[in-house]
DNA sequence: TCTGGGGTCCTAGGACCC
DNA sequence: TCTGGGGTCCTAGGACCC
């Protein structure tokens, strides 16, 4: 998908398209994720400093991302990649490999061409957005192709003019070959494709060591035969929070272990995972990182058990400067718990030793705690530009901005004219937060199902959601 | 007003085992 | 009677991707 997060808050926000967008981070230490082509036109781009986007576009829309939406956006997107082929690898919210030779397409240009030209009409009609397609005979040649082709395009390489169109190119185009390898390479001469090749692949391994060498020779002279792997489990799952001000005082920071262990589990049960090892992670006041970690004797998904892990793992680090991050993980990943071995194992010695008697052997079912906790607390909602809002008078809108105890809505619709603004006090009670409305009007495109809306079942305790889903709630397919 | 959040993969040293 | 060789696991850090 082309520019995803910032095509789709142009999709959703009618007063934007055509305008500069970035959507990241918005507080002080905010970063872009996505900026509007509009935007890059001003040097804007990914990973840069939200404040350093500012200084260079003054008037673009800065918005906070609204995962919900181009979640939704993405399922419909990988459902149509899937009427194509069986193996489809996704790589993010926005981007998949297609295996179509597993699809069954003819593999000659003119049908595979056909396949993404109509892909592309497809993805546009369902969703109102664009995509760029690379089709070529490996991962590598066609993720450099759909790059090629951003935005709004396709790129047919054909085998044989692979060399001649990259031998030229800069080694930054080869996917896994970053600032630091780069570097590496130019200190070496090396910068284009055909240099890389050139260099053989003792000179890569000496230079970048074995298996990044190795692997970067093969990919520069064209040979890439990983295949496409249709779904893999998670190895970790982790979360971490940047503060807007370091953190000095020592309890505070032993508090936001425990939350974000908290939210770690969360994350890891709603998975149906458990992990082995627990991660923390500290980036101090310089930005220099740490992580410390500790492997249990067994899976777990025990909130108290990664919490006190994590708290233990904290007390080996120094934070007494100040600390700007913090996170907490879990990875060894498996699919059970040790409960839940031991559970298992006492029911089968149960079902043995009654097999002969009565057939009542009560499965021990583990007591969950409740997730609620973090959920249900009310917590005073932040009105953060780009996000949602229902008025009780004027209907559907999304946060301008705010400040100064007020509030300015632009109440507008996908689908309808761009709309005008107004300004509330932050407590006006007509107004609440809302969840996005779908791209395409509901029931708009006759049989394909648009951007599906909100998830059916909000998350307990967001405020307005209910509202919100049952306002976009004829869309559901 | 420098530098997010969620991941994957690789390297390297030490412990430990056979 | 100066210390092999190979394997796995654990820990920490770093590059890279979107």
């Amino acid at each position: 998908m082309d520019a995803f997060y910032a095509s789709a808050e142009q999709a959703a926000k009618p007063s934007l398209r055509g305008k500069p967008v970035v959507v990241g981070g918005i507080g002080p230490r905010g970063v872009v994720a996505t900026a509007s082509y509009e935007a890059r036109v001003f040097g804007v781009r990914s990973a840069m400093a939200t404040a350093q986007a500012r200084r260079l576009c003054p008037n673009a829309a800065y918005l906070t991302p609204r995962f919900t939406l181009y979640r939704d956006v993405s399922e419909v997107v990988m459902g149509l990649l899937r009427q194509l082929s069986p193996l489809v690898e996704p790589l993010s919210l926005d981007e998949a490999f297609v295996d179509l030779e597993a699809g069954g397409v003819e593999p000659t240009a003119e049908a595979v061409r056909a396949v993404g030209e109509r892909l592309r009409r497809d993805i546009r009609a369902a969703t109102g957005l664009s995509g760029s397609v690379g089709l070529a005979g490996s991962k590598m040649l066609a993720k450099i192709g759909s790059e090629q082709a951003k935005p709004d395009g396709l790129l047919l390489i054909e085998p044989g003019t692979e060399a001649a169109l990259l031998g030229p190119m800069s080694v930054r185009v080869i996917p896994g070959v970053g600032p630091a390898t780069a570097e590496a390479l130019r200190r070496a001469g090396i910068t284009t494709v055909a240099e890389t090749g050139e260099a053989g692949e003792a000179e890569l391994v000496r230079l970048l060591g074995k298996a990044h060498g190795a692997g970067l020779y093969a990919l520069a002279t064209g040979h890439d035969d990983r295949p496409v792997v249709a779904e893999r489990d998670a190895k970790s799952v982790s979360v971490e929070d940047t503060f807007e001000e370091d953190l000095t005082d020592r309890v505070r920071v032993q508090m936001e272990i425990a939350r974000l262990a908290d939210r770690c589990v969360t994350r890891l049960r709603a998975a149906g995972r458990s992990g082995r090892t627990v991660v923390i992670k500290v980036r101090r006041y310089d930005f220099s990182t740490l992580t410390r970690s500790e492997t249990l004797r067994g899976p777990t998904d025990d909130r108290t058990v990664v919490r006190e892990a994590a708290a233990r793992l904290l007390e080996g680090v120094d934070t007494t400067a100040g600390v700007r991050l913090l996170g907490v993980g879990v990875t060894g990943l498996a699919d059970y718990t040790q409960e839940d071995l031991f559970a298992f194992a006492q029911a089968a010695s149960e079902e043995a030793a009654a097999a002969a008697e009565a057939p009542d052997a009560p499965a021990p079912e583990e007591e969950r705690q409740e997730e609620s906790a973090e959920a249900t607390e009310a917590r005073p909602h932040r009105w953060l530009p780009g996000l949602d809002v229902r008025h009780a008078e004027y209907g559907a809108g999304w946060i301008q901005g705010s400040g100064v105890g007020r509030v300015t809505v632009r109440f507008e619709e996908p689908w309808s004219e761009p709309g005008r603004v107004r300004t509330f006090a932050v407590d006006d009670p007509a107004l609440e937060p809302a969840e996005p409305l779908p791209l395409i009007r509901p029931g708009q495109p006759p049989g394909r199902p648009a951007v599906p809306s909100p998830s059916p079942e909000p998350a307990p305790g967001a405020p307005g959601a209910s509202e919100g889903a049952s306002a976009a709630g004829s869309s559901s397919p």
